[in-house]
DNA sequence: TTGTATGCGTTATCAG
DNA sequence: CTGATAACGCATACAA
């Protein structure tokens, strides 16, 4: 690889010149500008990132730490292709690490990016707690963000949506639209989300004076297959049921297929909900009603927050997404009959 | 940010000295060994990356470019698990450069990651010809591989799939089952996997003497939509069609959504065939169809030759990847009626 | 077993 | 406008 030395050399500069003339500070006259040019041009010279940001003491990068479990759904590739644009915006460039599957290992992605010196760091935990979190935060010094959690203390550090709140409004539509019998699929359980979720469904339920009913409840673990499982299992169970939200599309639309196969016809019997509003759902047959989690708005407000912290600024003010429950014709069919 | 100097000088040594511990080359007595440690616990000391990769000369890190145009279908995040993966099965880490929408955004790309010193570069080529491919391979000195593509000159470099013989033996296997008339719904034909596959299902019709209809022939962009646009496209025409193959499972899952939307029946009237086998496709209503790339074994083989080069290997044979159809329910049922 | 000195390829601070 | 030269934080050959 030729270096900066070699370029000057073959200008017959200083390597300080070349510096110069690349990075655009300080004054270098045009002709020797042009002899610079020339003799990278020649030379097929290509800066060093390594070099260059070990001096400057800045990479312009952002890390992003998203648990490998979740690189199989839908939502994942959304969720990526926006933080990916909006870091381009910009001027950045995103640095992905994965997360694997336990809290240790997400710490150790997150202390990767640190490592290498990502400029910030944006973390959608899944393993991780808040509290840890907020430890992470508070002991470094580069910004990071928080995706999808509610921190305790650098509140306005973190971006997120109020999962027990749209998931209760959800149900208590289906609630008002006449449905008592609505079976739920949770994801997994260790998860907030998933936790949040859950007690959305309950508190609607609670709010409507309807009687919990445990054969309606099924445990899933956010895949296609687990949703399928689920309905495998009311099935077995007898359950009756007119509606049945599941606690994220991927689930949703394995619990559809599997309705679809025991011959039970949604819509018309059965009102099928999911979580996430993922691009792809609308296309599934028939179409998926579902909450929409605006990731968009999320990742956007996200990097803005990281930008304006790498400027020096601060935040004190919190931030939180609302869900907005998506009716398509699974539940609209079903209600019209 | 605590540097490795301070840590020498609490525990009361050289920076070689905790270099040595840290890196576990050289020796260094336990009793140094435990007080370096110390050191390090206390001052809560983390090595800085890019120093270290600037002095060794060596990132530990895989590269990989894809066009952001993947990033919004299901195959993106299949591809990049199983990237991610084998990547830290290697021990190395992957760093994601966003290919953009053009061939000269590909290129900047790809020169961002060999300026960031990645060991090794794997490209997912969308719109570099497979001549500007060789081209930037020879005038590099790290081992890169492509994916999906056959390069001309540097063969073994590359891992693909044939897609032209893998989408003639699906359509084939239609003629077979008794179909004569097959509609088609194109990928974008700016890209040579779109080419191929078009090609693929003229050459079907061919080898049978079936004449090719203009009318069944719509073109699309690989997007949900524009399978929906397709279908659309092809009933307003009034095409007679029991077969539809998509280009790829998501304009398959869009065309199943409009062929089920406009009261057509699928598995049953029409038999529809897509591409890639992503895996929430079989959770479609009906079951689709689909002629299966394995990907997995694709960035396994890449993978596996890029460490090798590493290491000094070369690699002299060159590796294609057969696709396979997989029937479900919306062929099979079809062929029962 | 440990320390010294030099290099990795840039940027940045001074003089000139 | 340009050139030395000192960082940047770490690895490593060479001495000791």
């Amino acid at each position: 690889m030729t270096t900066m030395l070699e370029v000057a050399k073959r200008a017959g500069v200083s390597k300080a010149t070349v510096s110069r003339v690349l990075s655009g500070n300080g004054y270098v006259s045009q002709e020797t500008k042009d002899r610079v040019f020339q003799a990278i041009e020649e030379s097929g010279y290509r800066p060093n990132l390594l070099a260059r940001n070990l001096a400057t003491k800045r990479t312009q990068t952002l890390g992003l730490v998203v648990t490998n479990t979740l690189y199989h759904g839908v939502y994942f590739s959304e969720l990526l292709f926006h933080a990916a644009r909006m870091t381009e915006e910009k001027g950045r460039q995103l640095i992905l690490a994965d997360g694997k599957h336990s809290a240790d290992e997400e710490r150790e992605a997150i202390q990767y990016l640190l490592d290498m010196r990502c400029d910030a760091i944006i973390i959608y935990p899944r393993f991780l707690s808040v509290d840890e979190m907020d430890e992470i935060i508070e002991k470094q010094e580069q910004p990071i963000m928080v995706l999808n959690r509610r921190l305790r203390k650098n509140s306005s550090q973190c971006v997120w949506s109020d999962h027990k709140a749209s998931c209760q409004d959800a149900v208590s539509q289906l609630i008002e639209m006449g449905h008592r019998d609505i079976a739920f699929i949770t994801g997994s359980l260790d998860s907030p989300t998933g936790i949040e979720r859950l007690s959305g469904y309950r508190a609607a339920l609670a709010q409507h004076q309807i009687p919990l009913r445990d054969e309606l409840l099924v445990e899933g673990k956010w895949t296609p297959e687990s949703g399928a499982a689920g309905v495998t299992t009311l099935l077995a169970r007898k359950a009756q049921f007119t509606a049945l939200v599941a606690s994220n599309d991927d689930m949703a639309i394995g619990a559809l297929k599997q309705l679809h196969d025991s011959g039970i016809a949604t819509p018309g019997e059965v009102s099928v909900v999911g979580f996430d509003d993922v691009a792809i759902a609308p296309y599934i047959v028939p179409s998926l009603s579902s909450v929409r989690i605006p990731v968009t708005e999320m990742i956007k407000e996200t990097i803005s927050r990281l930008i304006f912290m790498l400027d020096g600024g601060e935040f004190s003010y919190q931030q939180a997404f609302p869900g907005e429950l998506i009716l398509r014709d699974s539940v609209i069919a079903n209600v019209r009959a």
